[in-house]
DNA sequence: AAACAGTGTTGTATTTTTGGCAACACACAC
DNA sequence: GTGTGTGTTGCCAAAAATACAACACTGTTT
């Protein structure tokens, strides 16, 4: 007794009733899970008993309830950026072999509020609580070419490869709006290689961001690019995850 | 046979998850529900296969899961204002007699996009699609007091009760945010008095209000409390439906 | 350490619940 | 009128869900 074949039946209807533009009929949903329409009948009435679903009074099709927004809109208040994004990080280390980290926009600087470190001998310390420049990390060029992050009035140098120009820099930030991750090469610490994508909340406004940093060895130019698509996938697993609908645009309009 | 037993019990059990804040454990949910725990259990796990809840890999207590995101948020996507707002219009025709409005700002006027007219005899006709201005209807008050309407640079006189000094129409302002509805006391047309009040989305924005009108005689100084009230709370249950969520501030913060 | 009180999960047999067939009521098109 | 399409309801066989266990596991107490 693997499922409660009732309840799963039930869940099948609201995922249906997600990818219908008007509603389905009770037919229609019998069809498409290939049961009869009296138990589709019965099921609906149950959802629609608990406002899961709804039934339009006139055309009497069936479409996902109000209970779905409240249930959803609860969770959201509960939602802490930060327990959801520790398997991605999980993940991103699995995946990559190199530590990472979450980071959120604080003091227009890039706070760093969670890590995961890899097993490797060779690895990046970095601490949680710290506040690092936007300009040369990944985690912050996230937050200035996908958020509202702004540029500090001088562009300290830590590296002789810290871009400390803006118009180069601003040419940079295009780019990294451009191919959906961020890249730092050794512009803050020296032998260290970062790449970092960005986080949406439901609303589709920028939450935070999520990357790897690893040593310039194994985090090679070749390959960062086969490093940034990995990140960005993971970061966008967890946007959605966070309730963000790629469909929907970003910066949100008005409803009608 | 009038409910599906399973599925009413999977739905109560996402019911009950809503108002736990860490959870619930399988236990805990089916002395809640008076079912056996193995009931419970298997439940619980067909809820988590379709990602309706999901396990804490720790304390293998259930919460509420992404899935309900997903569907909150689509469900958003496909919300028209208008076709909520429908029958909490009616409801306002059915408790007060008179015709409900419901309107958007748009063009920094107030636009009608619907009505439920009243089967009084006597009754304010007005057109679906119409601008009208904001300094002297009610539901261009709600729009100035709680959302971003934004005075013209001339405030027209209709009537000889308009508003037309600046001062006098902020301080009503004032007055109308802290009671939570607008009045329009003869300002726009002789003889007609109005009601409005705001209506929220999900996000806490402002994106209508909802209100009635009718005949000075009907509609008196001395009722019109009365009238605002149920015009609130009308509002506020339409919001409500739209996901607004009475405990969250309005303007929406940051998550973490 | 060992017994204990919790937890959550899994087998199994009974029985309740469900689901399909059919008939029905209704709307709409022709 | 008939036709086809809805969605809903009775009914009974049949299957699925349930409750009672026993089980594995964790953490605590004795």
């Amino acid at each position: 007794m693997a499922e409660i074949q009732s309840l799963a039946r039930g869940l099948k209807i609201l995922n249906l009733l997600e990818h219908s533009r008007n509603g389905m009929g009770t037919t229609e949903v019998a069809n498409q899970l290939s049961i009869d329409k009296s138990s589709a009948s019965r099921l609906l009435r149950t959802l629609a008993n608990y406002g899961f679903v709804e039934q339009d009074e006139h055309s009497s099709r069936y479409r996902l309830g109000p209970q779905l927004l409240t249930l959803g809109q609860h969770l959201l208040n509960r939602i802490t950026l930060r327990d959801h994004a520790r398997p991605y990080l999980h993940e991103l280390v699995d995946k990559t072999g190199e530590c990472a980290h979450l980071a959120i926009l604080a003091q227009r600087q890039a706070l760093y509020i969670d890590q995961v470190e890899s097993t490797a001998a060779l690895r990046v310390e970095s601490e949680i609580g710290t506040l690092s420049p936007l300009h040369c990390t990944a985690l912050g060029k996230v937050m200035l070419a996908f958020g509202d992050g702004c540029l500090p009035d001088e562009l300290r140098p830590f590296t002789h490869r810290t871009v400390t120009d803006r118009s180069t820099l601003e040419a940079q930030l295009t780019l990294t709006d451009g191919r959906g991750y961020a890249i730092d090469d050794e512009e803050y610490n020296y032998g260290v290689r970062c790449v970092a994508a960005p986080v949406y909340d439901h609303r589709g406004a920028l939450v935070g961001a999520i990357g790897i940093s690893g040593p310039a060895a194994r985090v090679t130019l070749e390959r960062i690019d086969e490093f940034g698509s990995v990140v960005k996938d993971t970061a966008d697993a967890l946007s959605s995850r966070l309730g963000y609908d790629e469909r929907r645009k970003r910066g949100a309009e008005r409803s009608q």
